[in-house]
DNA sequence: GTCTATAGGTGGATAGAC
DNA sequence: GTCTATCCACCTATAGAC
């Protein structure tokens, strides 16, 4: 991976979303983000007018990476739960930086966003969700998995988990509530 | 219960506490507050002199108001699962109303928060999951719960789940996630 | 307890030069 | 693309009269 320096709007992007996984996206400021690259606010406004144009603009990169790692788990792993393992791990990855989601951080501010965000916003969970069911019930079907429920409920509350599970690490730092929560998602769907 | 006109700081909790649940701390004013029940915001820092103190005396209301519930519950309810269902139908009443826990909000937002606020949050999540963890463990040496792991994890699995769940219907209002979540939770617990 | 008035700071955003 | 300069709205907070 090359990883030549970055294009301006790619690492305002990149700080935005920091911030907002850091501290929401109603709490840092075009200052914030020019004072970090060395430039003017004024600038920031030349490549993001407003701020829901950063805003949505963050947030289609934020889902199409994840389409990207989805589709690179898909490509690459070969269990069921190896896959889940992984998809976990991009959030295990977050908690280890102090940070929650930033969907999660959108949705929590959702009131205060503009109707372009919250859409985008929304369609990150479903496409989230949608990836973790298709997982399950493929892993089902295969004789790999055997659960109670339907794999859509299970989606669901994986999902719910890992999202409440970053806001507690966040709220007591140190505590890896994730691994909990991946340890208990697994116990689910285990053969008997 | 009388609930006579109640007295202004009560009333400014009222509503920051609203605020921080639909909005988030850092979401809203002094200004806010002095135009809902018809004063001037110098009225307001009479009495909540800088906003810290308000977010402190907001959050340990929310957290003495947690604690009564949960004596309550422990005082009517009788089987660990109908104290469970309680438990979480606190949580389905803010889902209900399109939002969020309020520590939860203040959680996604600790950055941004005084040290004093952060405690507090920290403290309502240690004692919603102790109050959790040891309804499962005493159904279980009742006999009335079976579980694969250790009822601390279910605990911790169960508090995301609720917080993480009122992500997602913030995300995506008219779902019901915490049904969804409450049905996944009651599933681990059932004896084979 | 509530008010008027105000201070000092920060926010998003724009115009126009370079 | 970046700058200087500026606008206006909003925020937290304080002083002092009533």
């Amino acid at each position: 991976m090359p990883m030549a320096t970055q294009d301006t709007p790619n690492r305002l992007l990149d700080l935005a979303q920091d911030l907002v996984q850091e501290r929401g996206f109603n709490a840092f400021s075009y200052k914030d983000l020019a004072g970090a690259i060395g430039i003017k606010t004024a600038s920031v406004h030349y490549h993001f007018p407003v701020k829901e144009d950063l805003g949505a603009a963050l947030i289609t990169r934020y889902r199409d990476r994840l389409d990207a790692a989805l589709a690179e788990i898909d490509r690459g792993a070969r269990s069921g739960k190896s896959k889940l393992r992984r998809f976990i791990q991009l959030y295990r990855d977050t908690e280890a930086c102090g940070a929650i989601c930033a969907c999660g951080s959108l949705a929590a501010d959702r009131e205060t966003l503009p109707a372009a965000m919250q859409d985008g916003v929304e369609d990150y969970f479903s496409r989230a969700e949608q990836w973790i069911a298709k997982t399950i019930s493929d892993g089902v079907r295969a004789g790999e998995f055997e659960l109670a429920g339907p794999p859509t409920e299970a989606a669901t509350t994986l999902l719910a988990g890992l999202q409440g599970g970053l806001i507690l690490s966040r709220a007591r730092p140190g505590r890896q509530t994730l691994e909990v929560v991946q340890r208990n998602f697994f116990r689910t769907l285990e053969p008997s």
